[in-house]
DNA sequence: ATATCGATTATCT
DNA sequence: GATAATCGATATG
Protein backbone atom coordinates (compact mmCIF):
# COMPACT_ATOMS: atom_id res chain seq x y z
CA UNK A 1 0.00 0.00 0.00
CA UNK A 2 2.08 3.58 -0.84
CA UNK A 3 1.58 5.81 1.14
CA UNK A 4 2.34 9.02 -0.91
CA UNK A 5 3.19 12.00 0.44
CA UNK A 6 1.83 15.27 0.56
CA UNK A 7 3.92 18.44 -0.64
CA UNK A 8 3.47 21.75 0.09
CA UNK A 9 2.47 23.78 -3.38
CA UNK A 10 5.90 25.72 -3.06
CA UNK A 11 7.93 22.33 -3.41
CA UNK A 12 4.88 21.50 -6.76
CA UNK A 13 6.80 22.54 -9.59
CA UNK A 14 4.72 23.07 -13.04
CA UNK A 15 5.10 20.63 -15.44
CA UNK A 16 6.83 22.09 -19.32
CA UNK A 17 5.63 22.60 -22.70
CA UNK A 18 7.38 20.33 -24.33
CA UNK A 19 6.97 17.39 -21.30
CA UNK A 20 3.37 17.37 -23.35
CA UNK A 21 4.78 17.89 -26.87
CA UNK A 22 5.16 13.68 -27.17
CA UNK A 23 3.25 10.68 -27.86
CA UNK A 24 0.38 10.29 -25.51
CA UNK A 25 1.57 7.06 -24.76
CA UNK A 26 5.12 8.70 -23.09
CA UNK A 27 3.18 11.32 -21.38
CA UNK A 28 0.65 8.84 -19.57
CA UNK A 29 3.18 6.91 -18.52
CA UNK A 30 4.57 9.96 -17.01
CA UNK A 31 2.26 11.44 -15.80
CA UNK A 32 1.67 8.52 -13.40
CA UNK A 33 2.53 10.28 -9.55
CA UNK A 34 2.64 13.60 -10.47
CA UNK A 35 -0.10 16.09 -9.29
CA UNK A 36 -2.87 18.00 -10.36
CA UNK A 37 -3.81 21.53 -8.49
CA UNK A 38 -6.72 22.86 -8.05
CA UNK A 39 -5.90 26.51 -6.76
CA UNK A 40 -9.40 28.37 -5.73
CA UNK A 41 -9.79 31.79 -6.36
CA UNK A 42 -10.33 33.41 -3.17
CA UNK A 43 -10.07 31.77 0.68
CA UNK A 44 -9.94 28.46 -0.02
CA UNK A 45 -7.13 26.14 0.00
CA UNK A 46 -6.10 24.59 -3.24
CA UNK A 47 -6.85 21.08 -4.14
CA UNK A 48 -4.15 18.69 -4.78
CA UNK A 49 -4.38 15.18 -5.73
CA UNK A 50 -1.69 12.76 -7.46
CA UNK A 51 -2.68 10.70 -10.86
CA UNK A 52 -2.79 7.21 -10.38
CA UNK A 53 -4.53 6.35 -13.52
CA UNK A 54 -4.41 7.65 -17.41
CA UNK A 55 -5.21 6.26 -20.42
CA UNK A 56 -3.68 7.34 -24.27
CA UNK A 57 -5.31 8.64 -26.58
CA UNK A 58 -3.38 8.81 -30.29
CA UNK A 59 -4.26 11.14 -32.92
CA UNK A 60 -6.51 10.07 -35.97
CA UNK A 61 -5.05 6.60 -36.47
CA UNK A 62 -6.69 5.72 -33.42
CA UNK A 63 -10.52 4.67 -34.11
CA UNK A 64 -11.15 5.06 -30.36
CA UNK A 65 -10.16 9.12 -29.71
CA UNK A 66 -12.34 12.16 -30.30
CA UNK A 67 -9.52 13.38 -32.78
CA UNK A 68 -10.86 10.24 -35.14
CA UNK A 69 -12.83 11.63 -37.42
CA UNK A 70 -10.49 14.99 -38.12
CA UNK A 71 -10.97 17.89 -36.25
CA UNK A 72 -14.17 19.62 -34.97
CA UNK A 73 -15.41 22.65 -32.81
CA UNK A 74 -15.40 19.98 -29.21
CA UNK A 75 -12.03 18.26 -30.23
CA UNK A 76 -10.47 21.57 -31.37
CA UNK A 77 -7.82 21.60 -28.26
CA UNK A 78 -6.61 18.24 -29.19
CA UNK A 79 -5.24 19.38 -32.21
CA UNK A 80 -4.09 22.26 -30.49
CA UNK A 81 -1.06 23.13 -28.74
CA UNK A 82 0.39 20.79 -25.96
CA UNK A 83 -0.27 20.86 -22.47
CA UNK A 84 -4.16 22.32 -22.75
CA UNK A 85 -7.05 21.36 -20.97
CA UNK A 86 -9.23 19.17 -23.13
CA UNK A 87 -12.74 18.75 -21.74
CA UNK A 88 -15.99 17.14 -22.67
CA UNK A 89 -19.71 16.37 -21.74
CA UNK A 90 -20.17 12.40 -21.70
CA UNK A 91 -23.53 10.73 -21.24
CA UNK A 92 -24.97 13.70 -20.25
CA UNK A 93 -24.06 13.64 -16.95
CA UNK A 94 -19.89 13.57 -16.21
CA UNK A 95 -17.20 16.02 -17.71
CA UNK A 96 -13.91 13.97 -18.60
CA UNK A 97 -10.27 15.88 -18.45
CA UNK A 98 -7.68 15.17 -21.21
CA UNK A 99 -3.97 17.00 -21.68
CA UNK A 100 -3.62 17.64 -25.48
CA UNK A 101 -0.09 16.40 -26.35
CA UNK A 102 2.14 16.27 -29.70
CA UNK A 103 3.40 19.42 -30.80
CA UNK A 104 0.38 21.86 -32.66
CA UNK A 105 -1.15 20.34 -35.77
CA UNK A 106 -1.30 16.82 -34.53
CA UNK A 107 -3.65 15.69 -32.48
CA UNK A 108 -3.12 13.01 -29.36
CA UNK A 109 -4.26 13.73 -25.25
CA UNK A 110 -4.80 11.62 -22.33
CA UNK A 111 -7.41 11.35 -20.10
CA UNK A 112 -7.45 11.59 -16.24
CA UNK A 113 -9.22 8.47 -14.72
CA UNK A 114 -8.38 8.23 -11.31
CA UNK A 115 -6.58 10.26 -8.55
CA UNK A 116 -5.63 10.39 -4.82
CA UNK A 117 -6.55 13.03 -2.76
CA UNK A 118 -3.44 14.58 -1.02
CA UNK A 119 -5.43 18.11 0.34
CA UNK A 120 -8.17 19.46 0.57
CA UNK A 121 -10.16 16.46 0.91
CA UNK A 122 -13.22 18.23 2.87
CA UNK A 123 -13.54 20.41 -0.44
CA UNK A 124 -13.26 16.87 -2.57
CA UNK A 125 -16.11 15.85 -0.79
CA UNK A 126 -18.55 18.69 -0.43
CA UNK A 127 -18.30 18.83 -4.32
CA UNK A 128 -18.98 15.41 -4.78
CA UNK A 129 -22.12 15.53 -2.26
CA UNK A 130 -20.31 13.08 0.39
CA UNK A 131 -21.26 13.68 3.89
CA UNK A 132 -18.40 14.90 6.07
CA UNK A 133 -18.53 13.90 9.53
CA UNK A 134 -16.48 14.68 11.75
CA UNK A 135 -15.25 12.15 14.68
CA UNK A 136 -14.37 13.20 17.73
CA UNK A 137 -12.79 16.24 19.17
CA UNK A 138 -10.82 16.93 15.83
CA UNK A 139 -13.36 19.01 13.34
CA UNK A 140 -11.47 18.20 9.65
CA UNK A 141 -12.11 14.44 9.50
CA UNK A 142 -13.54 12.90 6.37
CA UNK A 143 -15.58 9.19 7.97
CA UNK A 144 -12.26 6.83 7.09
CA UNK A 145 -9.58 7.00 4.49
CA UNK A 146 -11.93 3.70 3.03
CA UNK A 147 -14.12 6.39 1.35
CA UNK A 148 -11.50 8.44 0.11
CA UNK A 149 -11.86 6.65 -3.48
CA UNK A 150 -15.24 7.66 -4.11
CA UNK A 151 -14.10 11.13 -4.07
CA UNK A 152 -11.50 10.76 -6.98
CA UNK A 153 -11.68 7.51 -8.61
CA UNK A 154 -13.17 7.97 -12.15
CA UNK A 155 -13.17 10.44 -14.89
CA UNK A 156 -16.53 11.64 -13.64
CA UNK A 157 -15.42 11.45 -10.65
CA UNK A 158 -12.46 13.95 -10.28
CA UNK A 159 -13.91 16.30 -12.20
CA UNK A 160 -16.72 16.70 -9.95
CA UNK A 161 -14.17 16.72 -6.80
CA UNK A 162 -12.05 19.77 -8.57
CA UNK A 163 -15.25 21.43 -9.83
CA UNK A 164 -13.90 21.18 -13.67
CA UNK A 165 -15.97 21.60 -16.41
CA UNK A 166 -16.46 22.57 -20.07
CA UNK A 167 -17.54 25.98 -19.49
CA UNK A 168 -14.90 26.74 -17.13
CA UNK A 169 -11.33 24.40 -18.08
CA UNK A 170 -11.92 23.73 -21.46
CA UNK A 171 -8.88 25.25 -22.94
CA UNK A 172 -7.02 26.18 -20.03
CA UNK A 173 -2.87 26.04 -19.78
CA UNK A 174 -2.06 23.07 -17.50
CA UNK A 175 1.56 24.01 -17.49
CA UNK A 176 0.74 27.31 -15.59
CA UNK A 177 0.65 27.53 -12.02
CA UNK A 178 -0.89 30.85 -12.28
CA UNK A 179 -3.72 29.57 -13.53
CA UNK A 180 -6.87 27.85 -11.45
CA UNK A 181 -5.78 24.15 -12.70
CA UNK A 182 -2.32 22.95 -13.58
CA UNK A 183 -0.22 19.36 -13.48
CA UNK A 184 3.20 19.76 -11.42
CA UNK A 185 5.86 17.59 -9.94
CA UNK A 186 6.56 17.40 -6.18
CA UNK A 187 9.50 14.72 -7.16
CA UNK A 188 7.68 11.96 -5.63
CA UNK A 189 8.86 8.62 -7.99
CA UNK A 190 5.63 6.19 -9.15
CA UNK A 191 6.36 2.54 -8.93
CA UNK A 192 4.90 -0.29 -10.34
CA UNK A 193 3.27 0.97 -13.41
CA UNK A 194 0.83 -1.58 -15.41
CA UNK A 195 -0.84 -1.11 -18.60
CA UNK A 196 -3.53 -2.64 -19.56
CA UNK A 197 -6.59 -2.14 -22.08
CA UNK A 198 -8.91 1.05 -22.12
CA UNK A 199 -11.85 1.02 -20.33
CA UNK A 200 -15.69 2.03 -21.16
CA UNK A 201 -14.70 1.86 -25.20
CA UNK A 202 -15.72 0.22 -27.45
CA UNK A 203 -13.71 0.60 -30.96
CA UNK A 204 -9.53 -0.39 -30.56
CA UNK A 205 -10.71 -1.73 -26.93
CA UNK A 206 -7.67 -4.30 -26.95
CA UNK A 207 -5.27 -1.86 -27.74
CA UNK A 208 -3.53 -1.22 -23.75
CA UNK A 209 -3.16 2.51 -23.68
CA UNK A 210 -4.07 2.35 -19.96
CA UNK A 211 -1.53 3.07 -17.52
CA UNK A 212 -1.91 2.78 -13.51
CA UNK A 213 0.29 2.09 -10.66
CA UNK A 214 -0.55 -1.19 -9.22
CA UNK A 215 -1.89 -2.14 -5.62
CA UNK A 216 -3.18 1.93 -5.80
CA UNK A 217 -6.31 1.60 -3.68
CA UNK A 218 -7.52 5.06 -5.92
CA UNK A 219 -6.95 3.59 -9.30
CA UNK A 220 -10.94 3.15 -10.72
CA UNK A 221 -12.70 -0.07 -11.61
CA UNK A 222 -13.00 -3.47 -10.12
CA UNK A 223 -10.60 -4.81 -8.09
CA UNK A 224 -8.21 -7.58 -8.87
CA UNK A 225 -8.97 -10.08 -12.01
CA UNK A 226 -7.15 -13.05 -11.09
CA UNK A 227 -7.45 -14.76 -14.66
C1' DA B 1 -19.35 -10.74 -5.33
C1' DT B 2 -20.81 -9.42 -10.37
C1' DA B 3 -24.44 -7.94 -13.70
C1' DT B 4 -27.64 -5.00 -15.66
C1' DC B 5 -29.87 -0.74 -16.32
C1' DG B 6 -31.56 4.17 -16.37
C1' DA B 7 -30.26 8.98 -16.33
C1' DT B 8 -29.60 12.94 -19.47
C1' DT B 9 -27.54 16.00 -23.26
C1' DA B 10 -23.77 17.68 -26.50
C1' DT B 11 -22.26 16.28 -30.66
C1' DC B 12 -22.22 14.37 -35.07
C1' DT B 13 -24.59 11.48 -39.09
C1' DG C 1 -31.99 10.02 -34.42
C1' DA C 2 -28.07 7.44 -32.41
C1' DT C 3 -24.31 7.44 -29.77
C1' DA C 4 -21.17 8.12 -25.83
C1' DA C 5 -13.48 7.86 -22.93
C1' DT C 6 -19.69 7.27 -16.79
C1' DC C 7 -21.92 6.70 -12.41
C1' DG C 8 -24.91 5.04 -8.95
C1' DA C 9 -28.68 2.23 -7.87
C1' DT C 10 -30.84 -2.09 -7.93
C1' DA C 11 -31.12 -6.99 -8.59
C1' DT C 12 -29.28 -11.47 -7.94
C1' DG C 13 -25.78 -15.51 -6.46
Amino acid sequence: MPESQKSPLSAIHPLSREFFARDPRHVARQLLGKVLVRANSRSSAPLTARIVEVEAYLGEEDPAAHAAAGRTLRNSVLFGPPGYAYIYFIYGNHYCLNVSCEPEGKAGGVLFRALEPLSGIEQMAKARGIEVRSTGVNSSRVNSKKDWPKLTSGPGRLCEAFGITRARDNGCDLTKPTGSLWIGDDAYRARDILTTPRIGITKAADMPLRYLLGGNPYVSGRKIRTK
